[in-house]
DNA sequence: CGGCTTTGACCAGCGC
DNA sequence: GCGCTGGTCAAAGCCG
């Protein structure tokens, strides 16, 4: 916001507005910018200095009058105020009229600048500056005195209107905030109790512990039935939340780039969160949990609203913060092309190989917490590892937009689906439908033995052993043969990277058939609560694939994790950061 | 001059 | 406690 208010060559030109800048409250502002002409916050043009500024001097139409004996600042007055409107009053010398006729001028100068030097005549500002104080009584018919006041009060109903709809708009977006942090912990706590309960078999005893177990059981079911509706009544009301503050974005892709780059809802909340568990092990945690012999004990078993809950939802919110997404790829570039604009903060040499990591942070906005390490396979130096972290807190351009909110999207599968086995390391078609992946060999792996959770993209292997035709991702229609047979299983983690509905629908796969059952997205599909996993994998695929959200994040993922060989710096989904010193790497 | 990379220093976690 | 390792910081230098 601060960015617009201060642009001063924006005043008339939106376009100066980066992708970064248009959040929903900076869109509104740069909407009401250029709606009404200038930046009611623009403190410059409150009082023009008095001095011309050279832009004046060069001004043709300056130069033109100076030979006015009154001085430069008159001159310029008459000159600016030459035509009609103000032919009444540009004889005034008074002082009073003086600084306001050199506001006028100097917001008309700049306009005039801006315009390159396009006719003055052609300027209208919006701003009818000549109060009462600059202009006689004798000289002013009452009616234009009246006219004039009514302008002026209509520009302090403005001022006043737009700083109303700002502070509305800051309560709004602290509300969704809030909203949808809530949100995304109440379903990575859901998912992990689906994960525990399926994980953990229920060992049958006694009859004495099965009626103990039998009503824990029952418990557990009311919690996951209260949670799957708080998750679903919050989703809907973070929707809602989203459809109200977005009301006048009519845009659609715009809509989806809000709730996609709301790749990390709550990422303030998940930072104060971190910092009180700052000292929690989150290793040590899943170690804990999976200590747990069998159901979770009753003192065990999770009351949403318990403290224990809450310290739960906040271990999982840690967790998934922590998360990462590893994408492996054939590429001489030193970087892939993601759609983000990074700068590099730290090299080491890493154990085992010889290559150097490369440590780098997202500059698209400040204080962005992604952060991504690329470094190039130690057996096939032609592969280049880039492994991310972290969610984004600002909005995206198109072609990086598949990358946000990737890493919760991992922490939901590693949550979703069963946790490793032994080795930590396991196949994802263990738990991915193979609709989703016909192709699939080993080459998206989930790992939860590392220190953190990581989903391990391998784009180096394709049937055949042929690398990936971008022709075939860009141009080939989903419903082709070509598409997405060959790449989908490359776009897997993208497809979760989408906005959290989507992560939903995919965790509808992933999770247990008791997820199933309130899933928002099977709850709206009766046809997709089939008890048979195939059934509602294929009519679930069915659904996600006619959501053209879906294939358009879906194309844009594997374009940005392949990259294109051809594009150059005029793609405007490099959202024009490209500096020559990039190394050429498409790494914006 | 601002933004970026480079690179050595520093810190924290972990294993012994 | 010590050393190793991964990750980050920040000063210096580079570049347009």
């Amino acid at each position: 916001m601060d960015k617009i208010r201060g642009r001063t060559s924006s005043l008339f030109d939106t376009s100066a507005v980066s992708a970064a800048d248009v959040t929903a409250n900076n869109f509104f502002h740069h909407k009401q910018s250029s709606l009404f002409g200038i930046d009611p916050f623009r403190k410059s043009y409150h009082i023009a200095s008095s001095s011309s500024s050279s832009a004046m001097a060069d001004d043709p139409l300056v130069v033109e009058s100076s030979s006015a004996s009154d001085g430069k600042r008159l001159v310029n007055e008459m000159d600016f105020f030459a035509d009609e409107r103000c032919s009444k009053v540009h004889n005034k010398a008074s002082s009073a009229a003086a600084n306001n006729h050199n506001l006028h001028v100097k917001i008309e100068s700049e306009h005039h600048q801006d315009q390159n030097n396009e006719s003055e005549v052609d300027v209208n500002t919006g701003l009818n500056l000549l109060t009462t104080n600059s202009i006689s009584s004798d000289q002013k018919s009452v009616p234009q005195i009246l006219k004039e006041k009514q302008r002026v009060n209509q520009l302090a109903d403005i001022r006043a209107e737009l700083e109303r709809i700002n502070a509305e708009n800051q309560r709004l977006k602290v509300t969704l905030n809030q909203v949808n942090s809530s949100y995304y912990a109440l379903q990575m706590h859901l998912v992990s109790l689906m994960q525990r309960q399926r994980i953990n078999p229920r060992p049958e005893t006694t009859d004495n512990n099965q009626m103990s177990n039998k009503a824990t059981t029952e418990e557990k079911r009311n919690d996951e039935t209260i949670i799957a509706r708080q998750f679903m009544d919050l989703g809907q009301a973070a929707k809602s939340e989203k459809d109200i503050d977005q009301v006048s974005e009519s845009s659609s892709e715009g809509r989806f780039q809000e709730e996609s780059a709301g790749g990390s809802p709550g990422n303030a909340i998940v930072e104060s969160m971190d910092r009180r568990q700052q000292k929690n092990n989150i290793n040590e945690t899943i170690r804990k949990e999976d200590d747990q012999p069998g159901w979770l004990s009753p003192n065990k078993v999770p009351k949403f609203n318990s403290s224990r809950d809450v310290e739960q939802a906040q271990e999982t919110m840690a967790m998934i913060r922590k998360a990462r997404v590893s994408v492996r790829a054939r590429s001489e570039a030193s970087m892939i092309s993601d759609g983000c604009q990074w700068r590099k903060y730290g090299q080491k040499m890493a154990k085992g190989n010889p290559c150097p990591r490369a440590y780098y942070r997202c500059t698209m906005a400040t204080g962005c917490p992604v952060r991504k390490q690329v470094q190039r396979c130690a057996d096939d130096r032609a592969i280049l590892i880039t492994t991310y972290e972290g969610n984004h807190s600002h909005p995206l351009p198109p072609a990086a937009m598949a990358m946000a909110s990737t890493t919760s999207a991992a922490a939901s599968m590693l949550l979703s689906g069963s946790m490793p086995s032994a080795d930590g390391m396991m196949n994802t078609n263990a738990i991915l439908p193979k609709a989703m992946l016909p192709c699939s060999s080993s080459l998206v792996t989930l790992s939860a033995s590392a220190p953190f959770p990581t989903v391990t993209l391998d784009l180096t292997h394709t049937p055949n052993n042929q690398r990936p035709s971008l022709n075939q991702l860009v141009h080939g229609a989903p419903n082709s043969p070509n598409w997405p047979h060959h790449h989908n299983i490359s776009s897997l983690p993208h497809l979760v990277g989408q906005p959290i509905y989507n992560q939903s629908k995919l965790l509808g796969f992933l999770g247990s058939q008791g997820t199933d059952q309130h899933h928002p997205l099977l709850a709206q599909n009766p046809q997709l609560q089939s008890n048979s996993m195939a059934d509602s994998v294929s009519a679930a695929t069915a659904a996600i694939t006619a959501d053209p959200n879906f294939t358009a994040a879906l194309v844009a993922a594997i374009t940005s994790i392949i990259g294109n060989p051809h594009r150059d710096n005029n793609n405007s989904n490099n959202n024009g950061a490209t500096t020559p010193r990039n190394t050429g790497d498409n790494n914006t």
